[in-house]
DNA sequence: GGTTGTTAGTTACAAAAACGACTATTACAT
DNA sequence: ATGTAATAGTCGTTTTTGTAACTAACAACC
């Protein structure tokens, strides 16, 4: 009972876009959840520190594209798990520098490798040349501004 | 500072789905939001039965992979707007159809317009080819059960 | 040097989502 | 026919988000 044959919510993109969001982050969820009672803006902000180092909310906010009372929020919790410390800016006190402790880049280092090779797992079902393009074309559309 | 020159996560692919989904879902969300106080399981399922017509909440799930839950709630207030009515199976009373007003009907037709310019907004800046391919991909990726 | 504007980050409150337990009805097996 | 399991859908409670207002520090300008 298609009322018309122009319109299928399968075809439109932000729909599939978040079917195919939440169907390949569950597994990894799971992982960060179970394993570290992580939440999604916790991963995302220590895998940030992870990869670039010691870096600001400021800029997590601006490459993760997070606003900034998530950040906030996931810094905290982090912090207060001890895998991260943040250092005040002595020239600019509004500022906060913020670093893995050691513990925490453990945590990072065990996630990342869960996450390569479940990465890995979801690229192997598909042709090699359409993950390339699918890449470009996701990074197009996480830029597109509403 | 990049510590492993092997992973980043901008190539992981549920992050990037996520910035995708997020991004491109922004200005519809705005528009069935301001414009009828809708959430988003609630357009969904007012699509669904848009586009499929009558059905159940339990069709609806398998569909649209959406918690019982969800659509339990998104109907709820779907019926309060008088958008949709319920109807009982006189066979299985445990079933209810659910059906579009003439009021849903009109919503729809605007929503659906609304996301159909949308979505050629969103498909204009990019390839052609590479979003017929990119359909396929997300539609695979939706399947995946962790 | 005071006023105005910006920026970094936090907090409080309201809105929404997640999760599990629950009711009612039907199916199935012995 | 009766106990057990399965199914459709709802409800209550707890987590998470989203929004906007807030503090504190800096900048810029006259």
């Amino acid at each position: 009972m298609h009322d018309d044959p122009d319109f299928d919510v399968q075809d439109f993109l932000p729909y599939l876009l978040n079917q195919a969001a939440e169907a390949s982050s569950l597994e990894f969820q799971r992982v960060y959840k179970d394993r570290y009672g992580m939440l999604r803006n916790e991963w995302r902000v220590l895998f940030h520190l992870g990869i670039y180092g010691r870096m600001t909310a400021r800029d997590i906010g601006v490459r993760a594209q997070m606003h900034k009372t998530k950040i906030s929020r996931a810094v905290q919790r982090l912090a207060e798990r001890r895998y991260l410390v943040r250092e005040r800016d002595e020239t600019d006190r509004r500022v906060e520098h913020l670093e893995l402790t050691p513990a925490g880049q453990k945590v990072y280092v065990d996630l990342r490798s869960v996450a390569r090779d479940y990465n890995e797992a979801l690229v192997e079902g598909l042709d090699g040349e359409d993950v390339v393009r699918l890449r470009s074309v996701l990074r197009t559309l996480a830029k597109v501004r509403g």
